[in-house]
DNA sequence: AATAATTGTAGCATATCGGTGATAATATTG
DNA sequence: CAATATTATCACCGATATGCTACAATTATT
């Protein structure tokens, strides 16, 4: 999957940054192209095709939600927020989404990479089903996609339906009997190590991602956004 | 299920959104009435009666939390807050949540729609144990999620159990054999000094919030808010 | 039916936790 | 201030929980 990003962003650090991470990272399937303002924002749009655009909300002479009524009244692309916590919370929460997302400061490149990833299959498919997204991991409970630092990921039923539950319940310390009753059903008397098991295949599976899921002792395991 | 709503915010634009989105989404069945300060809320809620209140915190005149205790001076309803993050964090953490709960900005309408109905349930149905709050500690009995100074806490079990139960006991003083017995229960004949050792354990973990802990001679321990 | 993939079991290695006792530090009492 | 009682802290080792591996049993696939 290739994919082209349009990036408005007047801070040329971070610009750097997310295009370095951009290019590394997708190994070129993804193209960025920066804009520090509105109005370049604006002309580069209408001149060439994108499949997401980036947006800071804090932009010099035009702030992004009315960039983005702009860009929306010519073509109907996706759009993620860039926004600080504070200031713009209100606006935000006023605003209608839409089929987008918003991503708040300050956010792990990885983070911000996995949500585009989960934008662009979202809105490539038919459905905008809401996407669970945790840290490095995404996963689509309709098309039962996994995602781990961007990859797809295959995983075997148990291992899915874990994760599934966990994506659910963020942060939760699940015990192994609730997995079990959750996951197994009512009709499974084995010990409850065989939670532990697919645990570890499924951090197995997860990669350098499987590290989200932590161990808590005595109680269970948790998902993590590290 | 049919229910009636009260929302206490001041920010017209907001207030419509919120409005239309639960009379769509609910087709009906959930009735929103909207009042835009503190005073017009409290007469409200006089002459009404409502299953649940939704109040912003940030109120021109008067504070949300300030508005809730008129509230319950008056009737025993569930408030679910609205919070920007940063700034109210503090209130809110020293906040007695009761069987109330918060959303903190920026949020989705449908997870506001979501915790709305979790809250109508809970209230509705039996009990749902909300998130224990003791001055700069939290600990959720459901995630078994423990914070102090807002950052996540690891506990063993032995040490999460003794803040359990003082979390449950706020400002109590409790006695070396209180927790032997309710903790290691009635089969433990060791010394009570075991628990000076574990509660040693549990200052460390929670770093400067350890110091709530306080010690009282001769008598045990006592969990306070500061 | 044969093969492969997945699931469940068992056991050992390893990390973490719990309890003991001694000693230091602190508070209380006379 | 000295004597006493109470609590804090520490290091140690046994107990417990988890990680990991290999293999058997089951199920799905061809």
């Amino acid at each position: 999957m290739s994919a082209r990003l349009l990036l408005v962003e007047d801070d040329d650090q971070i610009r750097e940054v997310i295009s370095d991470y951009f290019n590394a990272k997708s190994e070129g399937s993804i193209k960025i192209t920066a804009a520090s303002d509105g109005d370049e924002g604006l002309n580069l749009i209408q001149s060439d095709d994108f499949d997401l655009i980036i947006l800071d909300v804090m932009l010099p002479h035009i702030d992004g939600f009315t960039l983005c009524r702009r860009i929306r009244s010519k073509k109907d692309v996706p759009v993620l927020f860039l926004t600080a916590r504070t200031s713009e919370d209100d606006k935000l929460y006023g605003y209608e989404l839409g089929c987008d997302d918003y991503i708040t400061k300050p956010f792990s490149l990885a983070e911000l990479y996995a949500k585009v990833n989960a934008l662009l299959k979202r809105a490539s498919g038919t459905v905008s089903k809401p996407e669970l997204v945790c840290g490095n991991i995404t996963l689509n409970p309709v098309t039962l996609n996994v995602t781990a630092c961007g990859k797809d990921i295959e995983l075997a039923p148990k291992e899915f339906e874990i994760l599934a539950y966990m994506m659910k319940h963020p942060n939760w310390v699940i015990s192994r009997d609730t997995l079990l009753d959750m996951i197994w059903g009512n009709d499974f008397y084995g010990s409850p190590r065989i939670v532990d098991n697919h645990v570890k295949k499924l951090r197995c599976a997860l990669g350098s991602a499987g590290t989200q899921i932590k161990t808590v002792i005595s109680k269970g395991y948790k998902l993590t956004e590290e």
